[in-house]
RNA sequence: GGGGGUGUAGCUCAAUUGGUUAGAGCGCUGCCCUGUCACGGCAGAGGUUACGGGUUCGAGCCCCGCCACUCCCGCCA
C-alpha cells in the first residue's frame, strides 16, 4: 500500500475519497469498541477510526496492539467528524479516515521518552535527547527546526545566484596555519610527521578565488575549530562565506541587507527595513559597551568624566587624572537588586580587573550608597539630569581606563537586562529584529604580555584608505575597513575589504604583526605569491548559518538547529564518537599515544598525540 | 584550565532538621469501555537515589573523590 496523501493534506473536500496514509502512530485512544489513531508523517496528523463493524476481528486486534510509534500504512474512507467532535486544534481536524485496511510496517519498542507530547518532550534531559536523537527529531519542533535551515539555505543559495555569484567548494583538508584558533590534525599516512588541518574557514581560499577571477563566490562553508564549546559554538559549524571583487563596503552591506531581507520573509513571513542602521565601534562601546549591542533595550552608559573632574571621591577624580573615565548605567526599576545580584554584578567588574562596583539604590526618596557622602551638590545633581534618575533606579559606575569601563558596564546592562527579564519588568516583542552594522572596528589591538601588534579581525583586513599613513607612525588610531552584522546583541557574521597590494599585506605581516619572513612565506607565500599577479581588490563576509536558523527559530541554542550536533565536551552521544582506533590505523598514521587509555569503561576520550 | 547548576522509577519531578516500607503525574502491563483527540475507569509491575569511598545508631540529604550533561569565564586571528 504506497501512500497516497501526507498526514497533513486531507480537507472536507476529499470526503468519500479512498485514501492511504504511511507514518507513525502518534497516539492511540482505545475505547474498547471503537479505536481511534492519529498517524503521523512529517507534515502534520490525521485521525484514523477503527470501527469493528468495518474490520475483520484479526485487524481490529492488530489496531489495539499498536503503541507510539509504530509505523504503519493505513487505507480507508475519508469522512467528515460526527457533529460537535471536529478538533479546532489540527489543520485536519475536520475530518477523519474510516479504515478499512492496516499494514504494520514496523513495530516500535516502547520508547525512552515521549515524543508525542510537546510539552513533556522539550523538557527531556538533553543527553537523552542527544542519545536517541532520530527521535528527538521525529519532535515537530525539531522537524520544523530542519525545515527552516533547508528553506533558509535554499533561499540563500538562490538569492546569491539571482546576484551573480558562483558557489564554489574549498578543500576540508587544509594546511595548519596555527593563527587563530586551535586547528583538528589529521595525520598524513603518506609521510610521516605532516598533517592537514581542518579549516577555521575557507578565508584564503576565497581570496585566491578573487585572484582566480571568479569576481562573485559564496560556498555553505563547513568550518572546524578545536575549541570549548558553548550553546553558540559548535566544534564543526557551517558558514555562508561570501567574497566579491571590485567592491567597497556599501557593496557588501547592499548585498547582505538584500540577503537578510530575503531570509526573514521567506523563515518568517516578516519584511525587514533596510538599510540597517551602522554604529562605529567607538560609539557602541560608548552607549552599550559592547561590540554586538542588543538595542531592544535601553539602559545606555552615560559618561561622567568631566562632571567627576575635581571630585573629592578620589576613586573617582584618580581614575580620570590617571587617563581613565567614569562611566555610569541606570538600571530602571532594580533599585531592589539583591544581595547575590549586586554580588553576581560585582564579580563581573571585578573579572575586568576592576577592585569593586559603586552604586546607587535609589529607594524611598532616598539614595542607598556607600560611596554617595562623598558627592557634591553639583555632582549629584549631574547625576540625576544624565541618568534621569527616578524612585526605584539602580545606577552603577565603573571607573577605568577607557575601554575596561564600557566592557564592565556592558556586560552589567546585559545582565540586568535578563533580571528585569525574569521579573517581567522588561518585555521584549520576539518578532522585534534590531539588525546593525558595526563598522570602524581598531585594524589592531596591542598584546602587552606578549608586547606585539596582532589583528582585531584578521591580517587580511585592509585598512580605511586615508589612516593607511598611520600604519607606521600610530597603529593604534588605524581603522580596519571591517565591519560586523548584529542583530538583537548575535554577532550573526563579519568580514572586511582584504589588503590585495603584496606590500601592504607584506607591512602587516612583518612590521606589525613581527611574524618573521621565512615564517610569513611558509604560512602565507602561496598567497602573496598570488597576489603578484593581477589581484583585484575585493572584500566579503561570512555569516554564522547555525546561529542565523537559531535565531529565525528562537532558540538560544545552535545545537536545537543542528541536526547530530556534539556535547560540550565535543563529544556524539548517540555514535559514541571520538573512540579508540585499532593500533594498525595508528602504525600506517606513524602515530603512537603515549597518553594512558581510560580506565573507565564508558568514557573512552582516546586522547591522541602527534609522533614527533 | 577555572567557576556555577543538575543527576532519585522508562520520562518529568517530590521527599521537613539526617529518622518508618523513597512518593506523585505521565508512560508501561492486565481488565472494562462505540465518539475520543491530554479519552475515561479499576488493578498491577517498576528504584544499586549516576558511580566509589567516608562520617553516623541511622545518609537520597552531610564530607571526600569521580563520571556525565549543562551554563559561564578563559579560549574562539
Amino acid at each position: 500500500m504506497k501512500r497516497t496523501h501526507h498526514c497533513n493534506e486531507l480537507r472536507p473536500a476529499h470526503i468519500g475519497q479512498t485514501v492511504t496514509l504511511s507514518g507513525w502512530v502518534h497516539s492511540r485512544r482505545d475505547l474498547g469498541g471503537l479505536i481511534f489513531i492519529d498517524i503521523r508523517d512529517r507534515e502534520g496528523r490525521t485521525q484514523t477510526v477503527f470501527d469493528p463493524s468495518d474490520l475483520t476481528p484479526e485487524l481490529f486486534a492488530q489496531a489495539a496492539s499498536l503503541r507510539s510509534e509504530c509505523v504503519v500504512s493505513l487505507t480507508g474512507k475519508v469522512r467528515h467528524r460526527p457533529e460537535g467532535t471536529n478538533n479546532a486544534k489540527i489543520p485536519t481536524g475536520e475530518i477523519e479516515v474510516g479504515i478499512t485496511g492496516l499494514e504494520v510496517l514496523n513495530m516500535a519498542e516502547v520508547l525512552p521518552f515521549a515524543v508525542d507530547d510537546p510539552e513533556v518532550a522539550s523538557k527531556v534531559n538533553e543527553e537523552l535527547r542527544l542519545q536517541y536523537r532520530y527521535l528527538d527529531l521525529r519532535r515537530p519542533e525539531m522537524a520544523r527546526n530542519l525545515k527552516v535551515r533547508s528553506k533558509v539555505a535554499i533561499a540563500a543559495r538562490s538569492f546569491m545566484d539571482e546576484q551573480g555569484f558562483l558557489e564554489v567548494e574549498t578543500p576540508t583538508l587544509f594546511k595548519s596555519t596555527p593563527e587563530g584558533a586551535r586547528e583538528f590534525l589529521v595525520p598524513n599516512r603518506r609521510e610521516a610527521g605532516t598533517f592537514y588541518a581542518l579549516p577555521q574557514s575557507p578565508q584564503q581560499f576565497k581570496q585566491i578565488l578573487m585572484v582566480a577571477g571568479v569576481e562573485k563566490y559564496f560556498q555553505l562553508a563547513r568550518c572546524y575549530r578545536d575549541e570549548d564549546l558553548r550553546a553558540d559554538r559548535q566544534p564543526e559549524f557551517t558558514q555562508l562565506d561570501i567574497e566579491m571583487s571590485f567592491i567597497d563596503r556599501e557593496d557588501i552591506y547592499a548585498l547582505i541587507e538584500g540577503l537578510l531581507k530575503r531570509v526573514w520573509k521567506t523563515a518568517l513571513n516578516i519584511d525587514v527595513p533596510t538599510p540597517f542602521k551602522r554604529i562605529s565601534f567607538e560609539e557602541a562601546l560608548n552607549r552599550y559597551g559592547i561590540d554586538k549591542p542588543d538595542t531592544r533595550f535601553g539602559m545606555e552608559l552615560v559618561d561622567m568624566t568631566e562632571d567627576f573632574k575635581a571630585s573629592t571621591f578620589k576613586v573617582f577624580s584618580g581614575t580620570i587624572t590617571a587617563g581613565g573615565v567614569v562611566k555610569a548605567l541606570n538600571a530602571k526599576g532594580m533599585a531592589g537588586a539583591t544581595q547575590g545580584q549586586i554580588e553576581t554584578m560585582t564579580e563581573y567588574a571585578k573579572s575586568f580587573g576592576a577592585k569593586g562596583l559603586a552604586f546607587i539604590k535609589v529607594e524611598g526618596g532616598e539614595w542607598k550608597s556607600p560611596i554617595v557622602k562623598f558627592f557634591s551638590e553639583a555632582e549629584k545633581a549631574a547625576l540625576t539630569t544624565k541618568l534621569a534618575i527616578q524612585e526605584g533606579d539602580l545606577i552603577l559606575f565603573a571607573a577605568d581606563q577607557w575601554l575596561n569601563a564600557c566592557e564592565i558596564l556592558g556586560k552589567i546592562r546585559l545582565y540586568c537586562a535578563d533580571v528585569l527579564k525574569a521579573q517581567g519588568k522588561l518585555v521584549i516583542d520576539p518578532k522585534q529584529f534590531n539588525f546593525l552594522w558595526v563598522i570602524e572596528f581598531p585594524l589592531l589591538g596591542f598584546d602587552r604580555e606578549q608586547n606585539r601588534w596582532y589583528s582585531s579581525h584578521h591580517p587580511f583586513t585592509a585598512p580605511v584608505t586615508e589612516d593607511i599613513p598611520l600604519l607606521k607612525t600610530d597603529p593604534k588610531k588605524v581603522r580596519g575597513q571591517h565591519y560586523d552584522i548584529v542583530v538583537n546583541g548575535v554577532e550573526l557574521g563579519g568580514g572586511s575589504i582584504r589588503i590585495h597590494q603584496p606590500n601592504v599585506q607584506k607591512t602587516i605581516f612583518e612590521e606589525l604583526l613581527a611574524i618573521p619572513p621565512e615564517e610569513t612565506k611558509l604560512r602565507f607565500g602561496y598567497m602573496l605569491d598570488a597576489f603578484k599577479y593581477g589581484a583585484p581588490p575585493h572584500g566579503g563576509i561570512a555569516l554564522g548559518f547555525d546561529r542565523l536558523i537559531a535565531i529565525l527559530c528562537n532558540t538560544p541554542s545552535i545545537r536545537d538547529v543542528i541536526a547530530f550536533p556534539k556535547t560540550a565536551k565535543g563529544t556524539c552521544l548517540m555514535t559514541d564518537s571520538p573512540s579508540q582506533v585499532s593500533a594498525k590505523q595508528l602504525r600506517d598514521l606513524y602515530i603512537e599515544v603515549k597518553a594512558k587509555p581510560p580506565t573507565a569503561p564508558a568514557a573512552p576520550a582516546a586522547p591522541t598525540a602527534p609522533a614527533k
